[in-house]
DNA sequence: TGTACATCAGTGAACGCGCGTTCACTGATGTAC
DNA sequence: TGTACATCAGTGAACGCGCGTTCACTGATGTAC
C-alpha cells in the first residue's frame, strides 16, 4: 500500500499529477523525476519511453476502474436500471475505490480530455482497445434507460455529457474560484460533480428533434 | 478580402490550422511557416513572439464574433427571449460571419478547449479581460430566460454546455468517423452541430437539486 | 528632376537551450556449485 | 561454508535534435530637399 522509495510509483504520482496540470507534452521528464527525487534515466529505465509512461498512468486508473464497473453492472444484470441510478453507479464507481484522494478523479477526467484533445492518436487507439467495450456496454445499458432515444442520438448525447464532464474537471479549479468571487460560494469537487448529474440526465432525457 | 501574399493572414490562417490539429506546444513556428510558406523569421518579426501569436488567432476570430454578438443583443434589449432565441442567435452569430468555412468555427471551439485545458495561463487572462463582459451580459440574459436556475446554478450549467461544445468540436473528426462505421451515417459539422443544441437546453433546463 | 536618406517587409544563418534518449557503469541481492 | 557469477534497480554524464529567438543584412518603396 505504502510507495515509500517505490521509484516506479513514485514516478507514476508525479506523472499523473504534472500532466493534469500543465499537458503532456509541456511536463518535461526532468520535470517528473526532480519533483519525484528520482534520476531522469529512471523513466526510461522502468517504462521504456515517455509515450509509454503516459500509457502506463491511464493504465493504473482505468483498469481498476473499468474492473470495478464491469463487476458492478454485472451485479445488476437484467434488471431494469433507471437512467439516474446507472450513472450514480458510474461516478460512484469512479469515485468509490480512490476514496480518500478524490481529486484523483477530477485529474484522471482532465487527463482523458487532453488525450482526446491532443494530437496524441496513440492514446486514443489505446482507449478504444482497452476500453472501448466496457463503453460499449454502458451505452447499451443508457440505450435501454431510455428508450426515447434512439441510439445513435444515444452516442452523440453521450459524448456531449463526456464533454460537460471533462471541461468541469479541467477548468475545476479557475471556475470555483470565480464562483466563490462572485457568488461568494466555495463548492467542494464533491459539490460541482452534483452538479454535472442533472445536467447530463436533462441533457439526455432533452426531446429528440424531428431530423 | 483576398489574402494572397499577404504574409501575416497567411501566418495567421496556416497557424490556426496547426493550432487546432495539434496543440500550440505541439505546433512549431518552423511547421507553421514552411506550410506557409514564408520565413522562420517572419512570425517573430510580425507578432513578436509565439505567446503572441497564439494571441492574434485568437484576436482575429474573437473580435468580429463578440462585436456581432453585442449588436445582435443590443437590437432585442428589453425584449423576452427565450433559451431557444438566445441559443439560436449565439451559434447563429458563431456561425454567420465566417459563412463559407464552417469549421473554422469546430475549429476555434476546439482552440478554446484548449486555451482552457492547456496550462496557458496567459490565455485565460486574456480571454477574461477582452471577452468577460460580453460572457456576463450572455450570462445575465439566460438567467433571465430560464428563471427557475439561479444565477450560480446557470453559471455552472452553461460552461457544463461550453464543455459538451468544445469537447464535441474537438473530437469532431473521429466522433463522426465512429458514427459512421458504427450507425452507417455520415454527418456534416452543421448536423452534430444540431443535435448540441436540445442537449444543452435540456441540460440548462434540468431540475435544479435542493441542496 | 535627381539624389540622399529613411522606412519597412522579408531573409538566411546562427544562437543557446531544454528536450527525450542512450550508455557504460555501480552496488546490492540472489543463485549455483 | 566460501567463491564466482548473474540479475537487476538505479546512476551520472553525455548524445543529437528541434525548438523559439536574434541579428546583420537585402531590396523595394516612399519622402525631403
Amino acid at each position: 500500500m505504502s510507495e515509500r522509495s517505490g521509484t516506479v510509483e513514485r514516478i507514476l504520482d508525479t506523472a499523473e499529477e504534472l500532466f493534469a496540470q500543465k499537458g503532456f507534452a509541456e511536463t518535461s521528464l526532468r520535470a517528473i523525476t526532480s519533483r519525484a527525487g528520482v534520476n531522469l534515466a529512471a523513466v526510461n529505465y522502468h517504462f521504456g519511453s515517455k509515450e509509454a509512461l503516459i500509457q502506463a498512468v491511464f493504465e493504473r486508473f482505468l483498469g481498476p476502474f473499468c474492473a470495478s464497473l464491469d463487476a458492478a453492472l454485472d451485479e445488476l444484470d437484467g434488471q431494469q436500471v433507471s437512467l439516474e441510478q446507472l450513472l450514480a453507479l458510474i461516478s460512484g464507481t469512479a469515485l468509490g475505490p480512490q476514496g480518500q484522494r478524490p481529486h484523483r478523479v477530477a485529474l484522471f477526467f482532465r487527463l482523458s480530455g487532453l488525450a482526446y484533445t491532443q494530437a496524441q492518436g496513440h492514446l486514443r487507439r489505446f482507449f478504444q482497445e482497452h476500453y472501448g467495450a466496457v463503453f460499449a456496454r454502458v451505452l447499451r445499458l443508457l440505450s435501454v434507460a431510455a428508450p426515447d432515444v434512439p441510439p445513435m442520438e444515444m452516442f452523440w448525447r453521450v459524448h456531449f455529457g463526456l464533454g460537460a464532464i471533462v471541461f468541469a474537471m479541467s477548468g475545476m479549479e479557475p471556475l470555483r474560484a470565480i464562483c466563490k468571487s462572485d457568488f461568494g460560494v466555495t463548492l467542494s469537487v464533491a459539490d460541482v460533480n452534483q452538479r454535472l448529474l442533472p445536467f447530463i440526465i436533462g441533457g439526455i432525457r432533452a426531446p429528440v428533434m424531428p431530423s
